[in-house]
DNA sequence: TAACAAACAGAAATCGTTTCTATTTGACCA
DNA sequence: TGGTCAAATAGAAACGATTTCTGTTTGTTA
């Protein structure tokens, strides 16, 4: 409940009204420890309330997402992931392919590509993409994992 | 042709047939100055080629992409691209979202990457992306420009 | 509590991408 | 140079993730 509030808040701040599904969304979202595409979410979601469509669910991520409340994750297999990542402040995350899992990186190329693309190249960096795609310690040491995706 | 020439060559290098259609895709990727969709590689294709079927496009993207002989761009959009560089050696791009115009940046962060990756996190690293979209030099002057995507 | 815009359900459509099978082509060798 | 066989392709069809649409419901604010 502590949580729904905070979350509430969160979502008033972004001018977006904090109902059900949209609360239920970034409750079943920050319990996950990997990140879980949009019909995975809509199925646990159909457990917690009478009714919730899918197109609701995607309309939901894609604005999280496009807040910066939520993660979008670029899968190798262009499917569709999302992942709520409780940290703070501007990171990039390493991701297991096998397992799906989540690793904050403390190292952001930010500052060298901005300096880069303005003065070689005089152009407006809008966003950028970093992350790293790999298998996890303990899913590197099963066999198979590589063939997973 | 001698393009082509040596385009047969790499593709023998990684046991591909030189085979018309391959040859037509590479020839036609390396004369663009902005990355192109599948579907509008294809219908330049098409006017080279008495016949050529889209999926066989797909299937030559992939495999060119998966050889590393083309780039595959993530595009917000989650539309596929692909682009060709000649630039040999590992280095990353900045793509313009809006005129599709890609630049190569002389940078990477792949040892620090590395290094964090597999001291801290003991994972395995399979493949990376950094890619910095952003609007061109003339582009950023344009009104609009940001809208297109 | 009333009123209104925002949010949603459910069905249906969209369309980029892949699969499938019969046919053709390129590479290699006699 | 022609024969052979696996690799590559055409074309039709299916697929399935994602989006659109319209009528209904919900949350917010006064």
């Amino acid at each position: 409940m502590n949580n729904n509030e905070s979350f509430a808040e969160i979502l008033k701040g972004l001018q977006l009204k904090a109902t059900t599904r949209r609360l239920a969304v970034l409750s079943i979202l920050s319990g996950e420890q990997a990140y879980a595409s949009p019909e995975e979410i809509w199925k646990k979601l159909k457990r917690k309330l009478n009714t919730i469509g899918l197109p609701t669910v995607y309309r939901i991520l894609e604005e999280l997402s496009d807040k910066g409340v939520i993660t979008k994750i670029i899968h190798p297999s262009r499917q569709l992931y999302y992942y709520y990542c409780g940290n703070a402040g501007h990171h990039h995350h390493f991701i297991c392919v096998s397992c799906r899992k989540v690793e904050d990186l403390n190292f952001c190329a930010s500052r060298e590509i901005e300096n880069e693309v303005s003065r070689n190249l005089k152009g407006r960096v809008l966003s950028h993409i970093l992350q790293i795609n790999g298998l996890c310690e303990p899913c590197s040491r099963k066999k198979g994992a590589i063939n997973a995706f």
